[in-house]
RNA sequence: UGGGCGAUCGUUCAAUGGUAGGACAAUGCCCUUUGGAGGCAUUUAUCCAGGUUCGAAUCCUGGUCGCCCAGCCA
């Protein structure tokens, strides 16, 4: 076993060749005596999601691990499509994933360096202002296999150069009509060297300066310098950059600043989730899910708001690892990591999604008593809590039938099950409306095992939840199913498009649900198996007098495993 | 088609020239006051062909396949 393994608290880290490139470079000192220093760059463009996660696991994370800092810094250099909305739920996400950054940083706090950067390599002959327009740009490049051809306004002298470009800055010019661009190579096999734009004209209104600056720098311009201001060491990012690098180091080394280092790993890929942020703004914008904190969307803030656990999310990154090899990552992963936090750490609720009547006929009328329940079977020191039980209870519709199938072990005529920290109870008769349908379930009860244990050894072969009728509260309930139909969410067929993949039922919302009274005092964000059922936690909708559950994941269901097989 | 990157159980991640291993999933059994959890067991992998070497997943050569790049997005 080669785990670099710092065990703690379940989490297994899995090595991977960042952090030996880190561990590398403090060995050799590569850079001094300094910290290494690492950052979180998103673009302030959208919410945070899973995949984001992982980068953030990874920037944090492996810094941390050497005594390093990591920076916030948010990449905000067009500002047409960022919001101040956005910078403030990255900060959030951030946090709430459990990390805490040196400094805040924004690309717009160096515009002015990187104008006078821009201007430095104007004056070295390897910057020019070229007046084609877009698409002419675009055809001037030439194609993966032919290279591209040099502007005519390739060579225009340092002075007009520093003129037209001062001009830019100062407004003259409207939006497309000219950009500035790094004199490369137009004959490069990397298109990134084809005398990328540095600079753009966009006269419109940044979240951060407002209406300072009509010329906004490229990502390529600003991102490998901010890294360098920052003194960022280990600049990660994901895969498709790594035709970026050459430019990236180009940038630095002409600038002669300090050398931030660039290396790439794999993005996070899940079956049955689409993690582009424009689809996701779209999902948003039409309205297909609530917002960007639908509980169904893979953003940090839905996932947070399903219930999902930061302890779980980094586990599931620090498991997964980072490689150069791009597949996808089965969502079962993530979902294991989720019930196995829960599972150690939720309270225990008894909870009836679907309710089934219940009559114990020889349980006194009128009477009621407290059995004693423990709060976490996995961890004693959760303690207990006292359960009403009375002669009417409630349990699961799933939990009765008239005709049991083979292997059912539930309850049905003439059999005895045990109700959880109760009693044994043996169902007798049943009622039916008008439709043939069981509405109610007689039973009689053995006063005798009381807590759920007969006297004379008697065994059962089934535990059930129940909830007392006269002391249940009602609840919305709300179950949710993967948001997209196909493990991968983009298989669709010529001419067809990504939402025809939508889950049609990817939420139920349940109206009925009876809940023990102890659920009453829950709070947002709290965090409940209830017990047989899933785990779930309450939703902000939730107020005073109306209790919302959304349920975070279903607790592994083998007995839906032997009806599936049985009926297939 | 030019360039870059990659290829190990079904999936994902290890093995850094020396016994191919873990996790998820699946299957079976045990256990269980949650058909949960837990325990045990089982199945399945080094893309192909050559080469170097006592020894190759690892190094070399040649193929094959996959991903990324032709925004004034990041």
């Amino acid at each position: 076993m080669t785990e670099t393994a710092q065990e703690n608290a379940g989490v297994r880290t899995v090595n991977n060749f960042l952090r030996e490139q880190i561990a590398e470079d403090v060995r050799n000192k590569t850079y001094g005596d300094a910290p290494i220093q690492t950052r979180f760059p998103p673009e302030p463009n959208g919410y945070l999601h899973i995949g984001h996660a992982k980068a953030i696991c990874l920037d944090f994370g492996l810094a941390d691990e050497v005594g390093g800092k990591t920076n916030l810094r948010f990449d905000d250099t067009n500002p047409e499509k960022e919001e101040t909305e956005y910078v403030e739920s990255i900060q959030k996400d951030v946090r709430w994933l459990g990390f805490d950054w040196e400094k805040l940083c924004y690309a717009s706090d160096y515009f002015g360096q990187l104008y006078e950067w821009a201007l430095q390599l104007i004056r070295a002959g390897q910057a020019y202002v070229d007046d084609l327009s877009a698409e002419e740009i675009r055809q001037y490049r030439g194609t993966l296999t032919e290279p591209g051809k040099d502007s005519p306004y390739r060579n225009r002298s340092v002075e007009e150069n520093l003129d037209l470009f001062t001009r830019m800055k100062g407004g003259e010019f409207p939006d497309g009509s000219r950009v500035l661009r790094a004199k490369i190579d137009m004959g490069s096999p990397n298109l990134n060297l084809r005398d990328p734009v540095m600079y753009r004209i966009l006269h419109a209104t940044h979240h951060r300066t407002g209406d300072e600056w009509c010329i906004y720098p490229m990502y390529d311009f600003a991102h490998g310098q901010s890294d360098s201001i920052e003194h960022v060491t280990h600049s990660m990012c994901t895969l498709e950059f790594a035709d970026h690098q050459p430019l990236y180091r180009w940038y630095i080394e002409q600038l002669g600043i300090f050398p931030s280092h660039q290396f790439e790993f794999d993005r996070l890929n899940l079956t049955y989730t689409m993690l582009s942020k424009r689809k996701l703004l779209q999902l948003v914008q039409e309205n297909r899910v609530s917002g960007w904190d639908d509980p169904r969307m893979p953003t940090l803030s839905g996932i947070r708001r399903r219930g999902f656990t930061p302890e779980a999310i980094r586990a599931f990154c620090a498991s997964i690892g980072a490689t150069r090899t791009n597949g996808t990552t089965d969502i079962e992963m993530l979902e294991h990591f989720q019930r196995d936090d829960l599972n150690r750490r939720a309270s225990r609720a008894m909870a009836v999604l679907h309710p089934l009547k219940v009559v114990i006929d020889n349980y006194p009328e009128g009477k009621e008593e407290m059995v004693e329940v423990q709060n976490n079977p996995e961890d004693a020191s959760a303690g207990t809590r006292q359960v009403p039980f009375s002669r009417e209870i409630y349990i699961e519709q799933d939990d009765f039938r008239e005709v049991p199938p083979p292997k059912y072990y539930r309850l049905s005529p003439g059999k005895e099950v045990r109700l959880r920290n109760a009693y044994f109870v043996t169902a007798k008769s049943v009622v039916k409306d008008a439709t043939g349908n069981v509405i109610e379930v007689h039973c009689t009860y053995d006063p005798a095992s009381r807590g759920g244990n007969s006297p004379d050894g008697r065994k059962v072969k089934s535990t059930m939840h129940w909830v007392s009728a006269k002391h249940a509260i009602d609840a919305e309930i709300r179950l949710y199913d993967k948001l997209f139909l196909k493990p991968d969410p983009y298989d669709f067929p010529e001419g067809g498009d990504l939402f025809d993949n939508l889950n049609p039922n990817s939420i139920e919302i349940l109206t009925g649900a009876k809940l023990e009274p102890s659920l009453a005092s829950a709070k947002v964000e709290d965090r409940f198996q209830f017990e047989r059922v899933g785990y779930f936690c309450l939703d902000p909708d939730a107020s005073p007098g109306k209790l919302v559950f959304n349920r975070t994941l279903p607790l592994k269901d083998t007995w839906a495993k032997i009806e599936k097989k049985a009926g297939a």
